[in-house]
RNA sequence: GGGCCCGUAGCCCAGCCAGGACAGGGCGCCGGCCUUCUAAGCCGGCGGUCCCGGGUUCAAAUCCCGGCGGGCCCGCCA
């Protein structure tokens, strides 16, 4: 089959394809179906005016080039694709009547093109739809639901780490996002050919554990009460722990600044002490007894903060004392596997941070960072100092890392000897390259990661690991807000999956049983391809706003409009008898209306998907299966399909909406959203 | 103070990288359409200083410079 990719070394027009007419073209069998039909008609037309550029102004310039001048105009009047021809000035120093004749002459013999009409300074051209509709359908009956499918050329090894929310509380909808985009990301490269690892990193050894288990081990290791998810539990215990160690140290400074007369600073610090007991009552709502309890043992305590430090250094050496450190995270993480497994997403490794310290791999890579070159000292702390290596504009390119970013040193190792995260991160770097054999490693982390996933990349360059370092990817991603609220772990203040993807299956139950059918788990579905297809409609460096109210409005949930509009689809098909007569199709009726609309989308899909694939951007995805549902749904209103009596028109109707079916479940499959045969 | 991201209708968002024809959707609001293939749908209407000011260009929402507004980062947290 022939590719795009194929274009470069076998031409439609050195190869002569395109100048046999249509029928020849097709006789000669599948070998020439097309993948990509509208990136073919793009580049035959670029390479016909390339051509012509060539012999009558002996430009050079490439087709790829020409194409991307190629722009659709926004009114079908105007044609279906066109060139501005001030833009071919520069490629050829022609007046405007000139390249008109150039273009003109170039184009005049393309087999797909039925006419073109000069207007001011555009060539506009239309494409003769019988011949490249029947471009389209070869293609569709030929790969059927492997249409659209995109392809990688290089096949990689690639990981996938995200999620990655530490064990401390339930996954809230900024990790939702995080979840939703990395499970695109992994289902968009699978799609494409590669081998593709999906990890999850569990952060057990910082100091966010070990504030969580050291509320854990003073309440004497209390159970979750019935019905209540460990994470939500234990994300509220962590909470007040947190808050009430915070109120005591601040506590303890506002006494200090009484003694030596800082008044402003005492009531500076009223004010905060104040707002954590707001905080803390909050949580006192949810769990009365446990939070009087911790209030008595940690006021107890000297200082807790030390105590705690002490216990994250114990679970770090590894010694017994530490052992409810696991044990607590281990519950956590049982509560975030079932959030994610609600959402239809799985991992394919959970990676403890504790391991990797067993295994050795953090011990190695401090010894390689003290006889790096780049060894050096920070506030008076062993560190890799990256300034000599940001200096160089080369390495700066290679490792991606914006002009004008000044990066600090990293730090490995804290005064009382124990790691921190960015350094294990090194590790933990390594080991995903090695074990999967990864050619490429994508971390999906929170665009305010961007400083330390910098400084990941300088180290693993600074330790050698120059390939490594080339080949590590942050996706980053804007945070999620709730309009006028703030999000806490530290506090317990946050909206969590499960009680959003709760409440939206609720709203689609209430909206079933007014119909009459109501099903938990098709409710679940649709649901949380609602909240998938929220999460990726947006572009992931914009921030974003989640309104539950929105979120739960039925008709704002355009993730049922894509299922829904399969689902009529599927249900036209079934009730024409479920083949398509592909013989039967009558492409001369396609350049009608909204029909031609419909086969110029369902043609442009592979490439939009091929793109997306390239460059992860799913909101682009989403826009285009939006497009088609939307034209899909005006043009069902507006003729009958499987009951039209023309027996070629109907076979054309018939293979459009099996068209359609095959792009929306392409699609939603990649945005892992569920495909409902009937909704 | 420095760096990065965002700014397009009452609200949410696409278009910006690769500049082109009267700037596209969705929500909301107003009015219509189920004896016909799924009405979770469709049709019509209302709604815009593309944050502001310069510059480049035949042509700027798009590129450049300077502002303004919002967010994030600059930790012996992650």
């Amino acid at each position: 089959m022939i590719g795009l990719s194929n274009l470069a070394n076998r031409s439609p027009w050195t190869s002569g394809i395109l100048h046999f007419s249509l029928s020849q073209y097709f006789q000669r069998g599948s070998t020439l179906v097309e993948k990509k039909p509208y990136s073919f008609l793009r580049m035959s037309i670029a390479e016909a005016v390339s051509k012509a550029l060539f012999s009558e102004c002996n430009s050079k310039v490439q087709p790829s080039q020409l194409e991307l001048l190629l722009e659709e105009p926004r009114r079908r009047e105007f044609g279906d694709l066109s060139f501005p021809l001030p833009r071919l000035r520069q490629y050829c120093g022609k007046g405007m009547d000139e390249l008109w004749k150039v273009v003109k002459k170039a184009l005049s013999e393309h087999p797909l093109i039925k006419d073109l009409i000069r207007v001011g300074s555009y060539s506009n051209i239309y494409v003769d739809m019988a011949k490249y509709s029947f471009l389209f359908f070869e293609s569709l009956k030929e790969l059927k639901e492997q249409y659209g499918k995109p392809f990688s050329s290089k096949k990689e090894r690639i990981v996938v780490e995200y999620v990655s929310a530490n064990p401390v509380h339930p996954l809230h909808i900024g990790s939702g996002r995080n979840a939703v985009i990395g499970d695109f990301i992994y289902r968009i490269l699978k799609e494409a050919g590669n081998e593709v690892e999906r990890r999850y990193y569990v952060d057990d050894v910082g100091l966010q554990v070990a504030y969580l288990a050291y509320g854990y081990i003073k309440l004497g290791k209390p159970q979750p009460p019935q019905g209540m998810k460990p994470d939500h539990y234990y994300g509220l215990i962590y909470a007040a722990t947190a808050t009430i160690v915070d109120i005591l140290k601040l506590k303890r400074l506002q006494a200090e600044a009484k003694n030596s007369g800082e008044s402003e600073k005492y009531a500076q610090l009223g004010d905060r002490i104040h707002r954590l007991l707001a905080d803390l009552s909050r949580l006192k709502e949810r769990i009365p007894d446990e939070v009087n309890r911790l209030m008595d043992e940690i006021s107890k305590e000297p200082d807790p903060e030390a105590s705690i430090s002490k216990l994250m250094r114990e679970y770090e050496l590894g010694l017994k004392s530490s052992e409810p450190v696991r044990e607590v995270a281990q519950k956590v993480i049982e509560g975030i596997r079932q959030t994610l497994a609600a959402l239809g997403i799985e991992m394919d490794k959970w990676d403890w941070e504790s391991d990797l310290i067993k295994e050795g791999l953090v011990d190695e890579v401090i010894k390689k960072a003290y006889s790096s070159p780049y060894f050096g000292e920070h506030k008076g702390l062993p560190a890799l100092v990256f300034a000599d290596l940001l200096k160089d504009e080369e390495i700066r390119a290679k490792l991606r890392i914006p002009t004008g970013l000044e990066v600090p040193p990293l730090i490995l190792r804290r005064s009382d000897g124990s790691t921190l995260y960015t350094t294990r991160d090194i590790a933990y770097t390594l080991k995903k390259f090695r074990e999967f054999k990864a050619d490429k490693v994508i971390n999906v982390i929170a665009v305010e990661q961007t400083l330390p996933q910098t400084q990941l990349r300088l180290a693993l360059y600074a330790l050698g690991y120059e390939k490594e370092a080339e080949s590590l990817y942050h996706y980053s991603y804007e945070m999620v807000n709730l309009p006028g609220k703030s999000m806490s772990g530290r506090r317990g203040a946050y909206v969590t999956v499960d009680e959003v993807i709760n409440m939206m299956t609720e709203v689609v139950m209430n909206f079933m049983e007014k119909r009459g059918e109501a099903s938990r788990s098709l409710a679940l579905k649709i649901a949380r391809s609602a909240f998938k297809y929220m999460m990726l409609s947006a572009s992931p460096s914009k921030m974003l706003v989640f309104d539950i109210e929105r979120a739960l409005d039925r008709k704002q949930l355009s993730g049922p409009y894509l299922q829904y509009t399969f689902a009529r689809a599927k249900s036209v098909l079934r009730k024409a008898g479920g083949e398509v007569p592909w013989e039967q199709i009558d492409c001369s009726k396609a350049d009608v209306g909204l029909r031609k609309e419909l086969i110029w989308l369902l043609s442009q899909y592979p490439s939009v998907v091929q793109k997306v694939s390239e460059e992860l951007q799913p909101e682009d995805l989403v826009a285009h299966l939006n497009k088609v549902s939307d034209i899909f749904n005006r043009w069902y209103d507006s003729e009958p399909i499987a009951k039209e009596a023309e027996v070629g028109t109907r076979a054309l109707k018939l293979a459009i909406t099996y068209g359609v079916s095959v792009v929306l479940e392409n699609g939603m499959k990649i945005l892992g959203m569920d495909v409902l045969p009937r909704i």
